[in-house]
DNA sequence: TCATTATGCAATTTATATTTGACACTATGT
DNA sequence: ACATAGTGTCAAATATAAATTGCATAATGA
């Protein structure tokens, strides 16, 4: 189960997982637990990344 | 900064926080925080209470 | 009046998200 | 051959989400 809508739309940004980690205010191993899958983050990281990546939390995080 | 596109989502459908809670395996104290806002929930907790009441993560935790 | 349902809030404890520091591997370029 | 950027992952520590318990209030019905 891994993320891979957000590691696309990180990569057509054109940002590293370190740049993500920075834009966002957290560490790059977190960046990497979330598009590894298995992980649980908060709703406000989640916003960010989306606001980040000009996504919508449906865009990366919502699958119907 | 209060949650009320949950609240309207969840009585709307007829529950109550606690029926909510139930739903969705938490307990009724954290249904009424994150409502009240100054709350950040896990993505698994947001995507649960999404399916309980029948919408996305834009719909109820998403801010244009 | 009394009981019940629904909700808000606060203190403390428990579970887990996130950090920190490290080591490894794969490109890619010099 | 060497350096560097990007990524995956692990163990231990810290920060915080979530649980638990309890008390208070308003609304409703018997």
């Amino acid at each position: 189960m891994k993320n891979k809508k957000m590691k696309i739309a990180r990569i057509e940004s054109d940002v590293s997982q370190e740049q993500l980690a920075d834009l966002v205010g957290v560490t790059r191993q977190t960046i990497s637990l979330i598009e590894s899958g298995n992980y649980n983050p908060t709703l406000k990281l989640c916003k960010d990344i989306c606001k980040a990546l000009n996504k919508t939390l449906n865009d990366l995080f919502w699958e119907e």
